[in-house]
DNA sequence: CATTCGCTTGACAGCGCTGTGAAACGTCTC
DNA sequence: GAGACGTTTCACAGCGCTGTCAAGCGAATG
């Protein structure tokens, strides 16, 4: 940092002081700066002296004007208060900040294709090297499809017909999972509290549910729709008939609103009722009863969705999708049906 | 957006352009973007229509090397998959929006004194206009003084000492009325589980349980020492005397993990244990039994640093320090004690 | 000893924008 | 009809940096 007690302080220093000082030209700092291996030892030397000295720093915006390319990366998203969005923005900040990328972030304030487009432009005005978009609704899907095309951008769990490179975790492996470890349980069958209409995950999670009943020739439950929050799955289970043994919730909060429903009709979970939820967040393992629940890999992620992204903007090629498996864990609000 | 099936583009149009187009000269489609009541209507609306039929976006970076503002503010924080400050940085990005102000992130990669420098220097370098830090950490305080002097900083949750403006929610006058509330059911004394050393808001909820119960002449029992995890408040549980009766939490994620640790101890909330939480996380209205806790509005927290750092990018004056006061919500983990 | 080669360095232009001072253009006054 | 005035517009310079190409330099070559 500079000294805090400097007289008045005449300006910062620009590249022409450090050439100054150190005796060369502007053009010799500038390669000192950049391509190092390009100046004779005893040169480079000086000048990094006189970067020292007059506690030099570079213009980025000059630099930009000149290059084209900014250093920082954009990430549109929806909520970032939400569990997922915030690990899997928490992951590409680290992962950026390894290359020396900075992230810039626009949140959403809709969710419509309106709404995307704007972070987009927002960002884009910025001139950011690049956008990873975390969006995992419908109408981000319809605002993906009219990006400008010189701009690299990335999807992070959006839908399967997305023509941008993209990352995701598994939903229907996960819900496939969940379903069928309930089912391996001896449940005739298994209920459902989705996540709400149009967001990707809740219908990818729908569907590997409903395909694993299909499969095996069970009842298919309508699904009760839930808003992801604790709130909902409280209410939702309020009004779950009392035959329904097994439940696969939507995430860990409505698994949690859910819990309280059934303790408050007399319910005990796991002895009456088994429920697994989505997400794994960290305290999961400490609702009472441990959540048997489906874990994502947030942070591979977000650090895939850095990769990618850096592909496309070096201009490589790379995959155009990439899928992060889920993971069963197994804790405690789970149980044979009927007890042994 | 632009047309996505153009020909091969020949190139983004740039201000001289559009001012061919309009059949004037640059400065003066400048002055229609930033001063637009200095121009003509007339000549105004055929620049506008050059705009647009161009497609033509302002190079952020030509306007930041000559003005020296670019409209971004930078926000150093600690992990941001925490509440607070995912809920901070969150409403800080929302305000930042309604100002035409973007947010890049710097997130630490360890609580030092060096990391916050890091992240302030990765910031600067990006010629932010302005910096907010969000590290309720001694260590933070201790990066804080060596800032440049230069560089508009606001921060948040921080101690008392620190010579920038800050903003903060009132972590005392929380922990005062978490205190009280328990006392005046009638228990003797309060546990407290306390954040881990070196958080700032850590010891203000220390200092204003202390506080209270000296005050009252109590007993003041040996604060446990967590580190905000659902996990730790389950270890420091299962390890609590069997005569307390009253808790105070550091936040609800470890009265989460206590609530866990009870009742595998035998023990009821609130019948046996009374247990008070900080934060008021969405989630906790739905823990088992419905947690009593402290709320913090960190949306306020967020918009206030924001309305800070502006008022110091403008040169104006304004607080030294704001504090929000927290406000305490009764639920079902609190009761009088002895039971009626 | 003159010539060539490879490495290092420098002068200059230009990235796209905005601030400055002055010119151009009415409009109004006497 | 000339002068004064306010408004609108323009030409030019310059923000700090990097890319290009050429010059400088010592070493190696014939």
């Amino acid at each position: 940092m500079t000294d805090p007690d400097l007289p008045p302080r005449p300006k910062a220093a620009v590249m022409g002081d450090v050439a100054d000082l150190a005796g060369v030209s502007a053009m010799t700092v500038s390669r000192v700066l950049n391509s190092p291996e390009k100046v004779r030892p005893e040169t480079r030397d000086r000048v990094l002296q006189a970067v020292r000295a007059l506690g030099y720093r570079p213009n980025s915006a000059a630099r930009v004007l000149v290059t084209g390319k900014s250093g920082v990366l954009g990430v549109v998203s929806i909520d970032t208060t939400l569990y997922g969005p915030a690990s899997t923005l928490y992951a590409i900040e680290r992962a950026a900040r390894e290359h020396d990328y900075l992230v810039s972030i626009a949140s959403l304030s809709a969710l419509n294709r309106r709404s995307i487009e704007e972070g987009v432009e927002r960002l884009r005005q910025q001139s950011v090297d690049g956008i990873i978009i975390i969006a995992p609704h419908e109408s981000a899907t319809e605002g993906l499809r009219h990006l400008p095309p010189d701009l690299p951008v990335v999807d992070v769990g959006g839908g399967e017909d997305v023509h941008v490179p993209a990352t995701a975790v598994d939903q229907r492996a996960g819900a496939v999972r969940a379903t069928r470890h309930l089912l391996s349980l001896g449940h005739r069958t298994v209920w459902h509290i989705s996540g709400p209409p149009n967001w990707i995950d809740a219908s990818g999670r729908i569907d590997g549910w409903r395909a694993v009943l299909a499969a095996e020739g069970r009842e298919i439950p309508v699904p009760l729709v839930g808003d992801w929050s604790a709130h909902s799955g409280y209410e939702l289970g309020k009004r779950l008939p009392l035959e329904v043994t097994a439940i696969f919730a939507g995430n860990d909060q409505m698994a949690m609103g859910l819990f309280r429903a059934l303790r408050e009709s007399g319910r005990r979970v796991p002895e009456d009722v088994s429920v697994v939820g989505f997400d794994d967040m960290p305290e999961a393992a400490y609702f009472w009863p441990p959540l048997t629940t489906v874990r994502q890999n947030f942070g591979e992620v977000g650090r895939h969705a850095f990769a990618l992204l850096r592909d496309r903007i070096s201009g490589r090629e790379s995959e155009r999708r990439r899928l992060v498996e889920p993971e069963l864990v197994v804790r405690e609000s789970t149980a044979r049906y009927p007890a042994e």
